[in-house]
DNA sequence: ATCAAAAATTTACGCGCGTAAAATTTTTAA
DNA sequence: TTAAAAATTTTACGCGCGTAAATTTTTGAT
């Protein structure tokens, strides 16, 4: 270690005695050499820490070991925590994963996709933005690289989707809401980013059609990713004109939900399912702080372990196949219905 | 756009008349290039859509336009709002800012500097896991790469440190309190990741002392990074064994008053400044989501866009000045007091 | 129109590493 | 013991780009 610092490999190669693409070799895998050579190389390591430049062996290698991973909003903890999951798996299997949030914007994603094309990934885990998303890059990108989609679908992009199936979310809450008290209405913004909220609407209708149920849409204005304000400021106003249709509200997402129900205590409405509270909220994702909120969330929860557990899996076996599928996959995972207090 | 696709600079270069080097200073520096040449670039810029490679160029670059940013926990949303900020300050200044979480783990911080060395960076943001981290890697990587810490202070490391002042923190609040009620008892964890917080558990002693009051410090078992849960485990024990000392709660974080809360609305006590309120709760970071608690938390904000923007001046400082400062510079911004309902 | 100075461009080489093909060493079989 | 086969290592070249030094072109003053 006290020894002078080594500054690449044909220096470290010099001092170990060994062809530098010999300890190329031993870095892409220990097992490839002569016992002999690997011991010399392992001496040297002890003495010299040197370890190869990981962006210059991806440069030249056919195949990187490189996974990106796009989501589109990081200070969502929802998106923190899934991309902290598949980052495990992919350190796990022995990638390296690079992490990038479009922060909302579209020409953030668009710049993500281009730096990600300089990396050289193997493989890309790509949650977009929806919408709002520049689809004929996002075409183009998935051309030239094995791209998986998750959590929000664009039709035929990506060699694969991986979601949750959001029909399974509402029509367990809606299922439950009716079995249990009034049927609910449907709270959500009016123009939302993300494809998962149209489809969340569109099963509330069908689940109330089928439940011969008058529905309720409830659509409040606000752009961006400020759900909280936007679902609070909606609530408020609501609640202020007393022009609630049902004493049920069935949030699109947890995150409408925690501002609906922070302008719930500010009214003095109470909320839950116990006897005497004025109305029942519910909701969908399992937002990591749901189970915080007052009173405590009733929700549908994505089965995060699977969806990330899947997407990772798919990418790896996309990238074994050597990039392509023969068909597009889609693969959609239940929700599970979490029974907490507010509904 | 339709024509043959361009796979490298040479390729580009060729095909616009120029040689590379030339097209290397244009996208160094258009404006570096003759009028006449710079037209004939971007003409050939027209038809075949060529971005040169980042990594590729990063190599080779005697200062990279690289910037790491470093955080200990991206799933918390005060991450990943200020690695939001940062990312963009560093875009604007011409920048490409590439984000890492450690996650929590120590390991995982070793992992992203290492990676960093490769990426070579021409300064890296770190927020350190503090305690938990690897002191000495984290010396050696500050000798190598130009390095600001930010939010955790470890002490002699990085060439400067830009985070907020936890005495103002909590000076403001338990004055606060103490004006308008009874004076706090202080709600921790007993063995905080954080540094912030032991410096937060002295300025309440500290301040207690001069006011000549009695401290209280509550702590709560627990580890890692799920501190509402932490919070509200500990709130409960608390609340069902009637042993608070006073009916004031200072909680060190928001994320800890989160679950405090949640806990105090389960047990059905009342919280907030209103008359006939049994407790009051208040804390420190005004946490994205604290104006959506139930009540919304009365909190010391830090000041989150001074020390993203001076932690971001203070690197584009030490880049310029060549990595290196005379002196270490320690920069701490002020809270400021944010009255909401819970106290 | 002439020529030196300034600006722009090109030449030539290097960065840190991967990898096919050639050369060497080791192992196997007779 | 020896030759062929197998395993390993080395040679030689390439990846996509930056950059100092050499060359060419342009500019400006006479």
């Amino acid at each position: 270690m006290g020894e002078a610092k080594i500054r690449n490999m044909e220096e470290f190669a010099a001092v170990s005695g060994i062809s530098r693409p010999t300890v190329s070799k031993y870095f892409h895998d220990p097992d490839s050499v002569r016992a002999s050579t690997r011991t010399r190389i392992e001496a040297a390591l002890e003495r010299y820490d040197y370890r190869p430049n990981i962006y210059a062996m991806n440069q030249n290698r056919r195949l990187t070991k490189n996974i990106g991973i796009v989501v589109p909003y990081l200070a969502d903890p929802f998106f923190g925590e899934i991309a902290r999951v598949i980052e495990r798996r992919c350190i796990d299997a022995g990638f390296s994963p690079t992490l990038f949030s479009s922060h909302g914007e579209k020409a953030q994603e668009v710049t993500i996709l281009d730096s990600l094309r300089s990396l050289k990934p193997a493989g890309v885990l790509l949650a977009p933005l929806g919408r709002e998303s520049d689809k004929s890059e996002i075409e183009s990108f998935c051309r030239d690289v094995p791209t998986v989609l998750f959590d929000s679908n664009i039709d035929g992009m990506g060699e694969a989707f991986v979601g949750s199936d959001n029909y399974s979310f509402v029509s367990q809450t809606v299922e439950y809401l009716t079995r249990t008290g009034e049927p609910p209405c449907f709270f959500e913004m009016r123009n939302p980013a993300n494809p998962n909220a149209n489809k969340r609407r569109h099963a509330y209708l069908g689940m109330m059609e089928r439940l011969r149920l008058e529905p309720h849409v409830i659509q409040v204005d606000g752009t961006g990713w400020a759900f909280e304000e936007i679902g609070r400021n909606g609530a408020l106003s609501i609640l202020e004109s007393m022009s609630l249709p049902t004493n049920t509200v069935l949030c699109s997402n947890d995150r409408l939900a925690i501002g609906f129900l922070s302008a719930c205590y500010e009214m003095g409405v109470s909320v839950g399912r116990a006897e005497g509270c004025r109305l029942r909220v519910a909701s969908h994702d399992d937002h990591p702080f749901s189970r915080f909120t007052c009173p405590s969330l009733t929700t549908a929860a994505h089965d995060y372990v699977s969806v990330s557990d899947h997407s990772v899996e798919t990418l790896f076996r996309l990238i074994e196949s050597g990039g392509r599928f023969e068909q597009r996959e889609e693969t959609l995972f239940s929700a599970r219905l979490i029974m907490r207090e507010s509904a």
